[in-house]
DNA sequence: ATGATGTATAGACGATTGTCTATGAGCGAG
DNA sequence: CTCGCTCATAGACAATCGTCTATACATCAT
């Protein structure tokens, strides 16, 4: 049997004609002419190098061998049918994967979206990758993800970028700290306290080495630590201060307490990156979509910022 | 996704290339150049409406659609090449099926072969049909089987013929007969005694009456009865004497005994009988080659007369 | 015989496929 | 930065496909 040629078309122009029992039959359901069909017919039996049907009693009744290819093609094309089904479930974002990656701190904020966005299609499967700054850039970089979720993105030479939360910075301090009860507190009173921090290169600690700069002061004693879990609960047992996302104010923790410093909040956004010319996962358009059209519902209004839009927008027009 | 024009030959392009992971490498396997492969690719991926493949780190990875469809693929290429196992197989006659028709008569010889045939094919179905003459008659004329055994067969304008075994014809009687011991006898010292028959238009019953009527004799008393086996018993119950085919005589049956009338016996032969035009079922003709080659084996040398070779060259050379 | 209905064959033709060669562009290892 | 891979695109061309119309043949029921 030469396969080579043999097209889906055909397949189904055979399986036709034996449900219909006569060519001409056939022919009419196909919208062909009967002498089309014919040719078709034999055109397959070459290929297959076997009489498919016979002619008993005025009926074209398949052959042995014809049984057999009817359930072949009938196989065959119903499996590519269920492909298509899967196709527009694709398409439709309904189904199918994407991976996120999220710097550290975006973990508080961005399960808001993924966990509804998971009940409603429960079909896709996400890759959530999350890790420090460096290592998201590093991810980036490589465009090993579809969507990234940074507060301070990198180069946008190749990407887009669309906000969708605030994220403001803010001092914090222990609960009883006695700036927490001021209305107003200058950043220089407080030099004297010691400041806990992230590492060098994390998003927050670039920010706020650069308003301290703009500030024109500098800090005096400080301690590293290695991740905010670490920056909380060093405040609360009276370590220090630090600049934290407000995010991360628990309303529930009453042992923090946000300081109102003068010059802050600093101002930051959480934002959805994407590769500008990466094609787009459909489940991961559709998650933008849902995002974009879901914001209000998750996000409670103080935080919200949506601009993600126009990332739906620049990627549906593909 | 557009089926129509999708070849095998492209499925089996894109099989290999995501096995291959490159371009180059497959077209090389396909024994084909890169930019054939390339384009069929491209071909490919228009009708499926979805990229299906994406460079990832210098090779090419399928993406979510293009991972289904890959399966979608080995599934259908892969009920093709069972199909052709398939094929094989019943070209070779090892697997499908036939239907021989038999005149009653046959029954007595006819599984000897057929009973070695199946235990050695034995994914080969056989529909054997038995009756009358008359009933054999009408199926052969409808063509309803493909293979027909008769003793005397009809008009073989359209039709081919192979004798593979002796049948004669002889007269009986009861064991205690007074002619069983003579040497010879005329037929026309036995016309006072009973004639046992089968009915007018069975095979045995018109040879008898030919015969008889070139002896220039006719029977006195008849009695007409409607199988072998009830003549058999009439015979051995002295109801009368009957011609019955030598194979009737079962060789421990000591009730039943061979008269040795002058001019019989009637040699006469079961034969194979095929339609000239109709296509042969591979499973029939292997039944054929079977019985050509094994007949020796199956059947004492003393009924032996094979000449299905003819039958099964005929049908070989289509 | 005469239609009616179904099938097969032949000839025609534009669209699609399967294949090539030539050429240019992208990229990772020297 | 160039070499040696890789891939993509363009142009060419014969073979094959998917259709059609016209026509002839085969059955079967008038």
């Amino acid at each position: 049997m030469n396969i080579r040629h043999l097209t889906f078309r055909l397949l189904q122009v055979y399986v036709t004609v034996v449900k219909a029992g006569t060519v001409s039959q056939a022919a009419r359901r196909l919208h062909l002419t009967q002498p089309t069909v014919s040719q078709q017919l034999r055109r397959l039996q070459d290929a297959v190098g076997e009489p498919l049907l016979e002619s008993r009693h005025g009926r074209l009744q398949p052959t042995e061998a014809g049984r057999e290819f009817y359930r072949a093609c009938q196989d065959a094309l119903g499996r590519f049918d269920d492909y298509d089904d899967y196709l527009s479930a694709l398409r439709g974002g309904e189904r199918g994967r994407f991976s996120i990656a999220l710097v550290n701190t975006a973990q508080y904020v961005l399960p808001r979206l993924l966990g509804p966005f998971s009940q409603t299609f429960p079909q896709v499967e996400v890759s959530v990758h999350i890790g420090n700054r460096q290592q998201m850039l590093a991810r980036f970089e490589r465009q090993e993800d579809d969507i990234y979720v940074f507060s301070h993105p990198p180069s946008l030479e190749h990407a887009l970028a669309a906000r969708f939360m605030r994220n403001p910075l803010v001092l914090v301090g222990p609960a009883g700290h006695p700036a927490a009860k001021a209305e107003r507190v200058a950043i220089s009173d407080l030099l004297g306290e010691r400041f806990l921090l992230r590492e060098v290169g994390s998003a927050t600690r670039m920010m706020f080495d650069s308003w301290l700069q703009e500030q024109g002061v500098s800090l005096g004693a400080t301690m590293q630590l290695a991740s905010n879990e670490a920056i909380r609960v060093g405040i609360s047992s009276g370590l220090g201060l630090a600049l934290l996302s407000e995010h991360v104010l628990a309303p529930s923790d009453r042992s923090l307490a946000k300081l109102p410093v003068e010059g802050l909040p600093i101002e930051s956004y959480w934002q959805f990156i994407v590769w500008r010319d990466r094609r787009l996962p459909h489940a991961a358009l559709a998650f933008l979509r849902f995002a974009d059209e879901h914001l209000e519902t998750w996000v409670e209004s103080q935080w919200l910022r949506n601009e993600v839009g126009r990332l739906v927008h620049y990627f549906d027009l593909d």
